[in-house]
RNA sequence: GGCGCUAUGGUGUAGUUGGUUAACACGCAGCCCUCUCAAGGCUGAGAUCGCGGGUUCGAGCCCCGCUAGCGCUGCCA
């Protein structure tokens, strides 16, 4: 039988960076595998679900470029049909009318509750998962007051005795104890069916074979199981993912950590969708060692350098590279400090990021930086005709130095507009240390509109000439060059940076008078 | 409270059936390069492999105990 995994996102706001690894991890695995990748949407929980959630997860596969084979499923509109199957299982006697009137439980605090009430169990004499008052009600009486319009929920009838057992992919043998198991709910007394009873049905409908999930679903598994038993259906393969967790160990949670767990701010922060991937897949796998050969030097723990594998990756290195078997069972740690604007994000992620933009291809850098720049009105047509060797060639000078697709817009918007602001430590250190500056630029201007023809080499050559004949180091007139065409204290290469601005432009913003009497105005108050 | 999972430098990871100087990447520091900042090159700091026992000639790898973190334990998903 072909594999068949799924994504099963709730939508209950943004896609969270963990459940983006998740889809991540089904895909590579149904990829290199040759299976397929499904894509189920469990809105089983009316009230917290919404539609905004499930445009955002959409977008987040598509940006991350997890395309789905077949069409998505809608868990809420199976809900008949999971209700149907729970019912023919209380005909069946594999689960009970449970006519107890519902408590009503607060989410806040509910972990507390639950601890609470097991340690209240314990005192009166032990836990009895199977001590329900209905479990063993006789089936006409549960029929009678059934059909009286009694209100009952449906819940699975464990067996006294016996364990559960399955062996996950990534955790290695499970087993439980039935006596840890209680008689779960199926079916809510409002006829809504619960989590347990819907995935199971869905992934047998959808004919999973292999579930790859989070972690958190490791010893729910167990119940999953009696649910696939009760129905008589086989047991799909199970692969749990380790957790991502925040700094200190502690939960990466969407309520406390706010939107830096969503996938779509590093979107919208200019991270490249090949970058984040790229890291993401990373976080609880790695391809190294991975081609531990035969002939590797025995017991060294030591990967021969040509065949060890690194950890930029292509999309479809990734694919070539992916097997469970690699995937650890610790939790990952994403970095990030909200205090630290320089650390907002892992470091490894935002390393990556910038490794990407300036080593990957111009062709399909272009699209990105051209998304960028029209984003923020900078974007021209010309830099994809009668300019576009100029664009190259600009966008490659630059790029150099970038973390993000942002910094097109902003480092580096001198380059494409003349409307750009001066950074104030720029304009101090490089331009009001030396006041005579303000009459050798404009004569160095002047100069550089006889180069002939103008290049990084004859402006350099200009400059430096100029620069002996008013007897100043050549590297003042550099840097204070570099703050009047760019706004900055810092960039690429001067004389580069000349040949990519253009004479016109060049010799205009040396003669500006803009920085000096900007600072004079702040300076003055 | 019960059950489960995990534990290698700050972070991500490697460490193959126990074999001697615990490897790589990010980050950090210094140097080189240099017109700045990056990149790049070189060098370095940083890990008694969570703690305590045990097995063994030898333990990050095996066993036991402990601790911590996380997860599950709900008519949430």
């Amino acid at each position: 039988m072909s594999v068949r995994v799924r994504f099963a996102p709730s939508p209950t706001g943004y896609l969270h960076i963990g459940a983006a690894r998740t889809a991540l991890f089904n895909w590579l695995y149904a990829r290199k595998i040759g299976g397929r990748f499904l894509l189920r949407i469990e809105d089983t929980d009316l009230q917290r679900s919404t539609e905004a959630s499930t445009r955002s997860i959409i977008e987040g596969l598509e940006w991350l470029g997890l395309d789905y084979d077949e069409e998505m499923v809608f868990q809420s509109d199976n809900a008949p049909k999971h209700r149907e199957a729970a019912l023919r299982l209380v005909e069946e006697g594999k689960a009970y009318r449970d006519f107890t009137p519902k408590a009503e439980r607060a989410d806040a605090g509910i972990k507390e509750v639950i601890a609470e009430r097991a340690r209240a169990q314990a005192s009166e004499g032990g836990q009895n998962q199977r001590s329900n008052p209905y479990r063993e009600l006789p089936k006409e009486e549960s029929d009678r007051r059934a059909s009286a319009g009694e209100p009952f929920a449906v819940r699975l009838k464990v067996a006294h005795e016996g364990r559960t057992n399955f062996a996950d992919a990534v955790y290695g043998p499970q087993e439980r104890d039935y006596a840890e198991i209680e008689d779960l709910v199926l079916l809510r007394s409002d006829g809504h069916p619960l989590y347990n009873l819907s995935v199971v049905l869905d992934d047998i409908e959808m004919k999973i074979t292999d579930v790859i999930r989070g972690q958190d679903h490791l010893t729910n598994t167990h119940k999953q199981i009696l649910i696939y038993e009760a129905l008589g259906a086989s047991v799909p393969r199970f692969a749990h993912l380790p957790l991502i967790l925040a700094p200190g160990g502690k939960k990466l949670s969407k309520r406390i950590h706010g939107e830096i767990v969503s996938l779509t701010t590093y979107r919208d922060a200019g991270f490249l969708a090949a970058a984040f991937r790229n890291y993401l897949a990373l976080l609880g796998w790695s391809a190294t060692g991975a081609q531990y050969a035969a002939d590797a030097t025995p017991g060294s723990g030591e990967v021969p350098a040509d065949e060890r594998v690194g950890e930029l990756m292509t999309l479809d290195e990734l694919v070539r590279n992916f097997s469970l078997e690699r995937i650890h069972r610790s939790p990952a740690i994403f970095n990030f400090d909200v205090n630290n604007p320089k650390r907002w994000t892992d470091d490894k992620a935002l390393w990556m990021n910038a490794e990407y933009i300036r080593t990957m291809p111009f062709p399909d850098l272009q699209p990105l930086v051209k998304a960028e720049l029209r984003a923020n009105k900078l974007w021209r047509e010309e830099y994809e005709e009668e300019e576009s060797a100029w664009f190259e060639k600009t966008v490659n000078l630059i790029r150099q130095r970038f973390h993000t697709l942002k910094d097109f817009s902003e480092q580096g918007r001198a380059y494409f507009s003349d409307d750009f602001d001066f950074d104030e430590a720029a304009v101090r250190k490089n331009l009001l240390k030396e006041p005579r500056l303000r009459e050798w630029l404009p004569a160095l201007a002047e100069r550089l509109e006889e180069a002939e023809p103008f290049t990084a080499e004859t402006s350099e050559a200009a400059l430096r000439a100029y620069a002996e004949e008013v007897n100043v180091k050549a590297g003042l007139l550099i840097n204070a060059s570099r703050t009047m065409l760019t706004g900055q204290a810092v960039g690429p290469s001067m004389f580069d940076v000349f040949d990519v601005v253009g004479r016109d432009r060049s010799v205009r913003r040396l003669r500006s008078q803009e920085p000096w009497a900007s600072t004079e105005a702040a300076g003055s108050s």
